[in-house]
DNA sequence: CGCTTCCTTCAGAAGATTGTGAAGTTAAGG
DNA sequence: CCTTAACTTCACAATCTTCTGAAGGAAGCG
């Protein structure tokens, strides 16, 4: 057999990944698009791809590619760029600051905690189910001021594993 | 105007923070029935609830609850327990457990792993793209072992507030 | 200054999801 | 042992979502 070239391979092996990783991510409750354009990013060797590109690679119209890009930049998982000398629009995955979206469900919580605390004043914190709410609530307060510690001991974690180069951003 | 029965009254405050409160965990996810009858458990007094009890409240059939209640506990977010001297099905939620249901995402995030060294593995972990997936990698990694000991901070701080009665459960 | 290129927006069709009604299953009670 | 009560399962119908094709708009380039 002969041993395809290495662009053609990679292709192949990349969409795999794409896929597998991307079909996972659904699961979890991410829109389909949105799922497959941001790991098609992620396995980008700049981390950056244009419109374009992300068309011909996953298959999609570039509708498509649009709408999951307005979704992703809402949720801070994809920051869009104009090349300069050019109408193409680049796509870039924020090296380091896209977990730190999906950790960050801070705007669900918070609303989580508003209806919450509706809920404890309309039922009357001296019911069960008031107090039942109540702490669930607290629970959510407490989970919010251990997150930023914890992402703390992760840079750190990661400046050790890595080093700090953060090549990259 | 005459003041409303108690009852009737609770109905309807009930009723608003059940679907404000479920519409927010659709909206981060949650399929919409388990969503409200989830809710609807967690702001009742006992904390557990019939089948018929929650078809009525909820205005939906049985079959919906049949179906909502099998995805909760799949989830572990609420268990069936059968009442002795009847046929009634009684579903509860998990006092102190659910959020730890909410957090423990750990066979989810497991998945994540597996796709993430599978394809550190195929794009190499000398590539720039390999190296952007080793360290989502060593994030979730990392996120795995530090839950553990915040729900034990969590058990902590729950017991200085509203002490080790445990009502609920 | 107009042409070209690339992206976006919009409307619609295809597809998936979801909740209902009806039949089936299990178990209590007479 | 038969009846009745309660939940579950199944198949279908309504709804909503999602992706595409086509038209529209901005921005470089000749």
């Amino acid at each position: 057999m002969v041993e395809p070239s290495g662009t053609e391979r990679d292709a192949e092996v990349i969409s795999r990944f794409v896929e597998h990783f991307a079909a996972q991510l659904v699961e979890a409750g991410l829109p389909r698009m949105p799922a497959r354009v941001f790991v098609a990013l992620l396995a980008s060797d700049a981390g950056v791809l244009t419109s374009a590109e992300l068309s011909e690679q996953l298959k999609i119209s570039p509708a498509a590619v649009s709408g999951a890009v307005r979704y992703l930049s809402q949720v801070r998982m994809v920051s869009r760029e104009r090349e300069p000398g050019s109408r193409r629009e680049r796509y870039r995955v924020h090296g380091d600051q896209w977990y730190e979206a999906l950790t960050n469900r801070e705007a669900v919580i918070r609303r989580w905690e508003v209806a919450l605390r509706e809920g404890v004043a309309s039922l009357g914190g001296d019911t069960p189910a008031g107090r039942r709410l109540a702490e669930t609530l607290a629970f959510f307060e407490f989970v919010e001021k251990e997150v930023p510690a914890m992402m703390e001991r992760w840079r750190a974690r990661r400046e050790e594993l890595f080093g700090g180069d953060g090549a990259d951003a």
